[in-house]
DNA sequence: CGAAGGTTTGACCAACCTCAATGCTGGTGG
DNA sequence: CCACCAGCATTGAGGTTGGTCAAACCTTCG
């Protein structure tokens, strides 16, 4: 459904083509920058899962994308961050100093038109993020959540990066409703659950489908 | 709420720095360019509004965006159409060659800087659509696009420039519970509605209040 | 004046949420 | 090694919000 962000593939040389970066591992849950931080780095994932979203005063919460392996994420129009980022389980990510990287940009027009690129694929995930919460129910959220994580690393049976809290707060239902929705496509045989963070896709059709 | 996604004031010089450019007028409802199109120019909005979406199979709609004068829209990262666009109202709009302005961006980096801002800025905005896809009610819904509406013109009154339908096909929900919002508003005295494509903010801090 | 298209309103319904209880799992310490 | 605990996940019952369907109500336009 969603073809990830990245510009290479995730096991080629690094994608942000800045040479002078550190390297920084974060645990599970931890925080590695909040909505109102400035924003004066950029990320890039060496390995492991980030979330970025935002918080409402009330405590309601929506993820805005779940960031791989090989993808870069931190990139913002103004000064300050308007997103939190958070690991989701153990996490290493390049850093690259956001003033560096434009730099780069202005002295060599590949790199500008990369990060153009890389934007724009953004911008188009965001669009499917709207089109799924405002038009989808509950099973197509669920379904095509699935079906993102599958293409991402090609297999039919994939570990679950994230919480069901997590998978919730980026399908705007509640933690509720996507367990009772899981167990439905496992009685339905569309899926296998061997265990809470395992799923196996059995009916991909059927989940395609789903999908429109 | 939102903040325009404009290069410029609306009433400065051409939004997008390429002077060979055509200028098209459309009539209301007409559509500018279809989901599977090619993607070979972008467009600057002189006049009117449009708005960018996409269609299920179904016959649901999301609206992703309305854009208004002065804003360029029609960037897409591949060569297809991934949304459609349509004149809300009549419609003027300059049309730049793609490849004239990809041209211009790599010749010069203050071009590309611009035209990067705007794809972020438009991640941005998708980002605070997300947000209210997927974690507000109705009501809070529906404050925030007036609210859109209002931060556009500066005016507390302003002429609705779109229909229910498309009010409900970008805040995902129906025409009906459009409707009932807003004259639940209007019997709370937040708002006042002369005709049905006019609106005056009344109480544009209870509005405010249930943005959070 | 009549027709057409958009809007509003009403009655009812379904999907999803809320709250609460129960179940599972993995880690820790006796 | 096992018992216990804490934290997630699942399940259930019942409530609410927003959707559906249908009718009435403007406006605008011929």
């Amino acid at each position: 459904m969603l073809s990830p962000l990245r510009f290479e593939p995730a096991y080629a040389q690094p994608a942000l083509p800045v040479a002078a970066a550190s390297v920084i591992r974060y645990a599970a849950g931890e925080e590695i920058f909040a909505e109102g931080d400035r924003a004066d780095h950029v990320y890039e994932l060496v390995e492991g899962t980030v979330r970025t979203g935002r918080l409402l005063r009330d405590g309601r919460r929506q993820i805005d994308a779940f960031h791989f392996a090989g993808e870069a994420f931190g990139f913002e129009a103004g000064d300050l961050r308007r997103t939190t980022a958070e690991a989701v389980g153990e996490v290493t990510v390049r850093i690259v100093r956001r003033r560096a990287l434009s730099d780069l940009a202005a002295r060599d027009g590949e790199v500008a038109r990369k990060l153009y690129h890389l934007t724009i694929s953004g911008l188009q995930r965001s669009q499917d993020h709207v089109l799924m919460l405002g038009r989808r129910s509950a099973c197509e959220r669920v379904a095509g959540l699935l079906l993102l994580l599958a293409d991402r690393t090609g297999e039919a049976a994939f570990d679950l990066p994230m919480s069901r809290q997590d998978m919730a707060d980026y399908l705007g239902l509640t933690i509720e409703t996507v367990s009772r929705t899981l167990t439905g496509f496992l009685q339905e045989g569309l899926i296998a659950l061997p265990t809470v963070r395992h799923v196996e896709l059995l009916d991909r059709e059927a989940l395609e489908a789903l999908c429109e």
